[in-house]
DNA sequence: ATGGCGCCACATTGGCGA
């Protein structure tokens, strides 16, 4: 089974790219996250011809999640069970007997701000919900766009990025948590090349300069884990012509 | 010290992302 998630910052905009990665990758199933649709825009029929189901929980201008398989989904859940949030950064589905879960974590802005405070208390909140869905689950998958680099080879400057958003000490310890509940970053279950990164500023060619942050994540049960045969970083949507900022990753599990 | 880029909308500028 191939899992994927892709930050995609807009739908309606990168169509053409999710569909060229749908018939490339071929996974059973991709997350989306920064659709920016509401619900009643969103491109199903497109989706539908190129052989995939899709699942969503979007809003107009901001955020917005999707899930699209090969098969059929069950159970589906916008949002995290018990905790009221406008923003639409959750949707979870059962796919072929594995739970997936879309997650868009706050960004945060900055470490001053508000929406920080947001960020780890949603942060809170998705690691207790996380911790019921585990106890149900035992093939669980929790794939999107934490917005948090977990470690220093993780950045692509560690020293100018201490202590900002994105990587500071509480997000960090935040991420440790969800990896405290049994879930493992696929992406260091296997040897990785340097200067792996999953988003790039569009700003002073940082792409080109392989400047990034690796950000984006499929976490798995313990299950899944033992099954986990390898997970990548697609680097290739990022070179396209008017790319996303984020490019997918790709994890396999042989189930 | 600031903005750089890209996307969105009560749009031709400002909010937001990361």
């Amino acid at each position: 089974m191939k899992l994927a998630t892709w930050n995609v910052n807009s739908l309606k905009v990168r169509l053409p790219q999710v569909l060229d990665f749908l018939a490339a990758q071929q996974p059973d199933a991709l997350c989306l996250q920064e659709t920016k649709l509401e619900d009643a825009s969103f491109p199903i029929a497109e989706i539908e011809r190129a052989g995939y189901r899709a699942a969503y929980a979007g809003q107009k201008t901001y955020n917005g999640v999707a899930i699209l398989s090969r098969t059929a989904s069950t159970d589906l859940q916008a949002g995290i069970l018990g905790y009221e949030d406008p923003q639409k950064r959750v949707l979870a589905a059962t796919i072929d007997g594995v739970r997936v879960i879309s997650v868009y974590v706050p960004n945060g802005e900055s470490v001053e701000s508000d929406k920080y405070k947001y960020k780890l208390a949603w942060l809170a909140r998705l690691t207790a919900w996380l911790e019921a869905e585990l106890a149900t689950h035992q093939r669980l998958a929790v794939l999107g766009d934490y917005n948090i680099a977990p470690d220093e080879r993780d950045v692509y400057d560690p020293k100018a990025w201490e202590g900002q958003v994105l990587f500071s000490e509480p997000e960090r310890a935040a991420f440790r948590r969800l990896i405290a509940l049994g879930l493992a970053d696929s992406f260091r279950l296997f040897e990785q090349p340097e200067k792996s990164y999953t988003w790039w500023d569009y700003r002073m060619n940082m792409f080109k300069r392989k400047l990034g942050l690796r950000i984006d994540h499929i976490l798995l049960s313990p299950a899944l884990t033992g099954a986990c045969r390898s997970c990548t970083i697609d680097r290739e949507m990022r070179a396209r012509e008017r790319p996303s900022d984020h490019a997918p990753v790709i994890a396999e599990v042989a189930l």
